[in-house]
RNA sequence: GGGCGCAUAACUCAGCGGUAGAGUGCAUCCUUCACACGGAUGAAGUCGCAGGUUCGAUCCCUGCUGCGCCCA
């Protein structure tokens, strides 16, 4: 038939294609003024440069890609831009552990070397993921991809503090703010973790109070911390001004123990809550965010106690130099040793983390450089109210407002020296600070003192990150790109970097360029394992999306979730997390990267967790050797059709008649689903048409077509269906990029098709043709095969050909099924072509009833059944009927029901029911004539 | 403490104001000329619990329980 082979192979098809569309320039974005098509634009998530593919990036590297794809089918000009962004701390940190393998350190390379170096990374080993992107078939134009470093983005970071810093809303302050001791850089708010439900203890200890008044009997108040080290940045302790215990010691002061410093007790309202602990809190506004903020009501000092390495400094007398853990023992103990120990309670308690180093974060005070985020937010949050930007599912617009209500300030300065450097300049002489586009200004612009030096911090990376909608396109120039490009389409990301990323994106794009930077912000849920848990190192669940593509053994996959643990636990611990995994042997055969991307479209955008299932995959790849037997089979047959693009004009065959007007809603449905975001649904819709539709029945019903028909007949089911799969492969395309390719190009085709399906028209309803009788008359007869297998099936005549009369009072119908017996006959292997009879009248001896709705099909089956089991089969049929019949009986006898349900709904129950009388009424027949058999 | 979400067949998930769906798995049968990565047939769910609204609730409302995530 073909010299295709049996199975289809992904491997072997894959790679090619994806060079094909490369030559043929198929991703490219066109900036030639002559060129006036539509729009459509969309910018990747730029992974980390530091990143190797997961399963993040492969759905969202699918989900995009469905909708990239789409709108260049639909003939828009799109835009995909990738990219990558520099991820300074985790870059920096990647290159600094190969430094200390190598026996040496940044600080001994020093600054230029060091970045130099890390560039040198970079062109190795960086960006890898960009590769591992077009394994899954992604059509970004690659030719345009950017990195948060180039020059032209940095110089468009450049501009953006330059000028946001002019108008007031870039500025230096010292604040608290949260350090990581381990990459030695401070954080914003949103770089912190919380560690939840953390077992600590509450410890207690005593100041004593300074100069005690003889009379009274307290001499000391007792506090209690998590942190007892920080006691030594203590400058006051605070009691609630209404707590009758403290009251004599308003105005009071205490003796610090180890430093000499006597601190005062204050009253404060906010700070205090009476009921809680011994009703006295320690103060420390050097090291605690309430209690910075209780500092300033009171005008307390703020002492720093810690070095930026987390060791103590010289404000701790004899403490000083010890880590910060190895202090807090040290305070315990000499506390224990002077008497002033009150005691310890286990304390659930919550851990504030780094996010990149998970390192604890301290709170310390620095000068650091902030966005004034109030203004921007403002019009961000606008922007989304007012409709100008779409959030979908519209579940996130509260959480989206919810943060922008609440902003704070943004931290953009990172003591790293992988990033973008400040391009402020600070004078020696008078402080001032230049902030400015040069290189290096000559002079301070104040005092003209000659050379200010340059700070020596970085931005955040994701201060880049948010300026990359324009950045990208050439901004702060004019360019064709950001006239054609901005704003663009949609914006399609998880939603975990709602704020981190796709928020600040909407601030820094209204700001600079006076418009939403995005029409729509699609969100997508987490990848998580079968079980339903987060993927992680630590957990060993971790999927290598090209494993799944390319096949690998369990041994490989684990080695790679869980490195350097042993094998065995690695197994044990991913079979866990897979249970549908274990079943498959000692590895995952190559599924195909169509079989992944259908199944990361298979699930709904809407679910927070998208929990992958291996097995689920599998039968994503079966989808795909269905799909590719079915062009097998039809290439058998269609070899000679000439397309002309438009469905076959007046189909006679009621078989060619329904499948085109299956297809004119599967091709509907499948675009309602890519527009709307419910891929899950566009791509169902193509999965069961094609598996349930055109294979079931469709080319199943051709087979005694192209066997014994007419040559008209044969020539009309060819040519239906060669359009029928042409127009199926054009409409798979978007969600399965490779095996419609490979198919596509081997099936006939208009003459009027492009060099690759990728650029071919997607579908419209206009491909099929609605037909309201062909699909009623279709159920009918797909019901009465569908009748006719399941009485053979139950009775186990897997081989016999039965006899089988079919009975109906409507003539028109009896006209129309009289059409099909031959079909009835083929597909459900009656012994000759069923006889037409009208209702009513002697049922033949012998013959076993199966109904299919208004027809009643009686299958000739004496001698060739037990009468026993068919007494089984009508009392089982006889039992849901009963059932049916009270249900619907029941809702009738309720004159509400009648009296206020819409008469349409009525009139369908009533129907119902005259239906479920009439199979009743046949059972009973055929019960009575169980005899004969 | 505040917010968001989830709870539907053994598993992974859709769905919906009018007597419950898919894939996988399970059972029986079928190696017939596209496909055993297949075909046919079948079994399987008080749609978390308790109230309320409604002629009618798995779906809407309230409360509860369990789980997840985000924020403080």
């Amino acid at each position: 038939m073909t010299d295709l082979p049996k199975a289809y192979e992904p491997a072997a098809v894959e790679p090619r294609w994806y060079d094909f569309w490369v030559q043929e320039g198929v991703f490219r974005a066109s900036l030639s003024p002559s060129d006036t098509r539509a729009i459509y634009a969309i910018s990747m998530p730029p992974p980390n440069v530091t990143g190797s593919l997961h399963m993040g990036h492969a759905l969202f590297g699918t989900l995009q890609d469905v909708l990239v794809r789409h709108q260049r089918m639909l003939g828009k000009n799109t835009l995909w831009q990738p990219g990558i962004d520099h991820a300074g701390i985790a870059t920096q940190t990647v290159v600094e552990r190969q430094l200390r393998r190598e026996g040496t350190s940044r600080h001994d390379l020093g600054r230029a070397e060091f970045i130099a170096r890390v560039w040198r990374w970079k062109e190795e080993s960086g960006g890898r993921i960009s590769e591992q992107m077009r394994v899954l078939g992604c059509s970004a134009d690659w030719e345009r991809l950017k990195f948060t470093m180039d020059p032209d983005l940095s110089r468009a970071v450049r501009e953006a503090f330059v000028r946001l810093h002019a108008e007031g809303l870039i500025y230096r302050d010292t604040r608290l703010v949260n350090w990581d001791v381990e990459s030695q850089t401070v954080l914003s708010d949103l770089e912190v973790e919380s560690e939840e439900d953390v077992q600590g203890e509450m410890y207690e200890f005593a100041y004593p109070v300074a100069e005690p008044d003889p009379g009274q009997g307290v001499t000391e108040l007792v506090v209690a911390t998590t942190r007892p080290e920080t006691m030594l940045g203590d400058t006051a302790v605070a009691v609630h001004p209404d707590d009758p215990r403290y009251l004599h010691l308003h105005g009071k002061r205490l003796k610090h123990p180890f430093v000499d410093r006597e601190i005062p007790i204050i009253t404060d309202a906010i700070l205090v809550d009476m009921a809680f602990g011994t009703g006295a809190v320690k103060v420390t506004p050097g090291h605690d965010f309430n209690d910075f903020a209780t500092g300033k009501r009171h005008g307390l000092a703020e002492i720093n106690i810690l070095n930026l390495d987390g060791t103590l400094n010289a404000e701790c007398g004899e403490f000083a130099t010890l880590d910060r853990f190895v202090a807090r023992r040290a305070v315990k103990a000499r506390l224990a040793e002077l008497g002033l120990e009150r005691g310890s309670k286990p304390h659930t308690m919550t851990l504030p983390r780094s996010q990149r180093t998970h390192a604890i974060v301290e709170p310390i005070i620095s000068t650091q450089w902030f966005v004034r985020t109030g203004p921007l937010a403002e019009a961000a949050l606008a922007a989304v109210r007012e409709g100008r930007t779409e959030i979908v599912p519209a579940e996130w617009v509260k959480t989206y407002e919810h943060w922008l209500v609440n902003i704070v300030d943004w931290c953009i300065s990172r003591q790293l020296w992988w990033g973008h450097q400040i391009p402020a300049f600070h004078c020696s002489l008078c402080k001032h600070v230049t902030v400015t586009r040069e290189e290096q200004p000559a002079e301070c612009e104040r005092c003209g003192t000659p050379h200010p030096k340059q700070d020596p911090d970085v931005l955040d990376t994701w201060f880049s990150s948010a300026l990359w909608p324009f950045s990208t396109l050439g901004w702060p120039e004019e360019t064709e790109a950001l006239r054609r490009f901005y704003p663009s389409s949609d914006m399609e990301t998880g939603y975990d970097i709602l704020f981190f990323w796709v928020a600040r994106m909407m601030m820094m794009g209204l700001h600079f360029m006076g418009d939403v930077p995005f029409r729509r912000i699609l969100l997508h849920g987490m990848v998580v394992d079968e079980n339903g848990d987060k993927m992680s190192k630590v957990k060993g669940n971790t999927l290598d999306p090209l494993d799944l593509v390319q096949g690998a053994d369990f041994e490989t996959v684990v080695q790679k979730a869980l490195p350097g643990a042993p094998v065995k636990e690695a197994l044990a611990k991913f079979k866990k997390a897979y249970p549908s995994a274990a079943q498959m042997g000692t590895g995952f055969p190559a599924f195909g990267a169509d079989a992944l991307r259908m199944n990361l479209c298979s699930y709904s955008p809407q679910a927070k967790r998208i929990a992958l299932s291996p097995k689920r995959l599998e039968g994503y790849r079966n989808f795909c050797n269905k799909l590719y037997n079915a062009v097998r089979f039809a290439l058998g047959s269609i070899d000679n059709v000439t397309l002309d693009g438009a469905p076959p004009a007046a189909p006679v065959l009621l078989a060619n008649r329904w499948i085109l007007s299956r297809l004119a809603e599967v091709v509907e449905g499948s675009t309602r689903g890519i527009v709307e975001f419910r891929i899950d649904e566009g791509a169902g819709a193509l999965y069961h048409f094609v598996w349930d539709e055109l294979c079931d029945w469709f080319i199943e019903l051709s087979k005694p077509v192209f066997a014994q028909g007419a040559d008209a007949e044969k020539a009309e089911t060819a040519a239906t269906l060669a359009h029928v799969v042409e127009t199926t492969l054009r409409a798979l395309h978007p969600y399965m990029p490779f095996i419609t390719e490979e198919l596509w190009q081997r099936v006939p085709r208009p003459a009027s098709r492009p060099r690759s399906v990728a650029l071919a028209p997607y579908p419209t309803a206009a491909d099929g043709r609605l037909d309201v009788g062909a699909e009623r008359d279709f159920s009918v007869v797909a019901q009465v095969i569908s009748a006719i297998r399941s009485v053979r099936s139950e009775h186990d005549l897997t081989r016999a050909r039965v006899a089988v009369e079919l009975r109906m009072s409507d003539a028109a119908l009896r006209e129309m099924v009289a059409q099909e017996v031959r079909f009835i006959e083929a597909l459900a292997q009656t012994a000759g072509a069923p006889t037409i009879a009208a209702s009513g009248g002697p049922r033949p001896a012998g013959s076993v009833l199966a109904v299919a709705g208004p027809v009643e099909a009686l299958v000739a089956l004496k001698g060739l059944v037990e009468p026993a089991k068919e007494a089984e089969r009508i009392a089982r049929g006889l039992k849901r009927i009963e059932k049916d019949l009270d249900v619907l009986a029941k809702r009738l006898q309720n004159p509400s029901f009648v009296e206020k349900a819409p008469p349409e709904v009525v009139a369908e129950v009533r129907a119902q029911q005259a239906a479920a009388e009439v199979q009743r009424e046949r059972l009973h027949e055929a019960r009575a004539l169980l005899a004969e058999l």
